[in-house]
DNA sequence: TGACCATAGCTACAACATTA
DNA sequence: TAATGTTGTAGCTATGGTCA
C-alpha cells in the first residue's frame, strides 16, 4: 500500500473536485455511516454509500463535500496492489465507488464499528492495518510483466509505446493489456497519461504563477495543448481554472468546486 | 494466448483568441 | 505585439471484439 491517512476535519469549504489519481482508495467515515458522492457536472446529484467505500480507478473527476467529511480514516494503494486485499480486479473497480461490504461482507461494517470506538489514531491504524492483512484474497504478488511494465513507466518521462513494453516484458500486445487492466485497473495507455497529469499538478503546486509550455515540455507533453486536452480530460477544467480553484484543498489533485 | 481488424482516441501540428 | 491559452484536424496508435 502507498499510506495509511487520518482526515480531521478537512477545509469548510463547499464541494470539492478530484481528479483522476490513478490509484485506489479506502475509505472509512467515522462521523456518520454514510459517503456522498456528487456528479461533475450536476453537483446537486449525488449516490449514498455506506461508511465505508472503495473508490476504484477513476479517468475522470468527481466531487464530495468535504464538510461532511469530520473524521475519515483510509488507506491509498500503490497502482496494481490493491486487488489482493479486496478480493476482486481492479478493473471490476473502475471508474466506480463500491461498498466496502460487498467486497468483505460483514467484517466490513464490524471494521468501522471498532474504528469508531478506538481511542487514538495509532490504534485506528493498527486495527486497520490488521484488517487489511486478514483479508488478503491472495499472496500479495503482481503478475511479472505488470510489475515490469510499473518499474518500466515508474523511470521514464515519456515517449514509451505500449506494444514495446508488453513485447519486452515477453507478452502479446492484447493479453498484456488484459493483465495490466485487471490488476491496475485502467489501460497501460491510460496510466501512463494520468502519472503525466499527476507529474504535471506536481509541477504547478511548486510554482505560484506556472509556465504552461515549460511545465508541458518537463512533464513529457508534447506541447501545451496536449496538456490543457488532458486537464479537461482528467479534471473537466484547463489548467488556469485548476490552479484558481486548488488553493483551499488538502490534496494536489483536489480543486474547489465553483458554479 | 495470439492474430486480425475496426474504430476510438491520441499525437503532432497549425491556427486562432485573449491578455498584458 | 509578443506571450500565453485554446481549439481544430489529419494521421497514427492503442484498444477491444471476434475467432482460431
Amino acid at each position: 500500500m502507498e499510506r495509511l491517512w487520518l482526515l480531521i476535519n478537512a477545509p469548510a469549504h463547499s464541494k470539492e473536485r478530484i481528479a483522476a489519481s490513478g490509484r485506489i482508495d479506502l475509505g472509512i467515515n467515522l462521523h456518520e455511516n454514510e459517503f456522498r458522492i456528487y456528479d461533475p457536472a450536476k453537483p446537486e446529484r449525488s449516490k449514498r454509500f455506506s461508511g465505508a467505500v472503495v473508490s476504484g480507478t477513476h479517468s475522470g473527476p468527481f466531487v464530495i463535500d468535504p464538510r461532511e467529511l469530520v473524521s475519515v480514516i483510509g488507506v491509498r494503494f500503490r497502482p496494481g496492489c490493491a486487488f489482493p486485499f479486496l478480493g476482486t480486479a481492479a478493473s471490476e473497480l473502475a471508474d466506480a465507488h463500491v461498498d466496502l461490504e460487498a467486497l468483505w461482507g460483514t467484517s466490513a461494517i464490524e471494521l468501522r464499528e471498532r474504528l469508531c470506538t478506538a481511542k487514538t489514531p495509532g490504534e485506528r491504524f493498527n486495527l486497520l492495518e490488521k484488517a487489511l492483512v486478514a483479508h488478503l484474497f491472495r499472496p500479495l504478488e503482481r503478475h511479472y510483466a505488470v510489475r515490469f511494465a510499473l518499474d518500466t513507466f515508474g523511470r521514464a518521462n515519456s515517449g514509451l509505446a505500449i506494444r514495446d513494453v508488453a513485447r519486452d516484458a515477453g507478452l502479446s500486445q492484447r493479453r498484456f493489456i488484459q493483465l495490466f487492466a485487471r490488476e491496475v485497473g485502467m489501460s497501460p495507455k491510460l496510466f501512463c497519461r494520468v502519472r503525466r497529469f499527476r507529474q504535471a499538478l506536481e509541477t504547478m503546486r511548486r510554482t505560484a504563477v506556472p509556465n504552461w509550455g515549460r511545465v508541458a515540455v518537463d512533464c513529457g507533453y508534447y506541447d501545451q495543448s496536449h496538456l490543457i486536452h488532458d486537464f479537461r480530460f482528467f479534471s473537466n477544467l484547463s489548467p488556469t481554472e485548476f490552479v484558481r480553484q486548488r488553493s483551499d484543498c488538502v490534496m494536489q489533485n483536489h480543486a474547489t468546486l465553483v458554479g
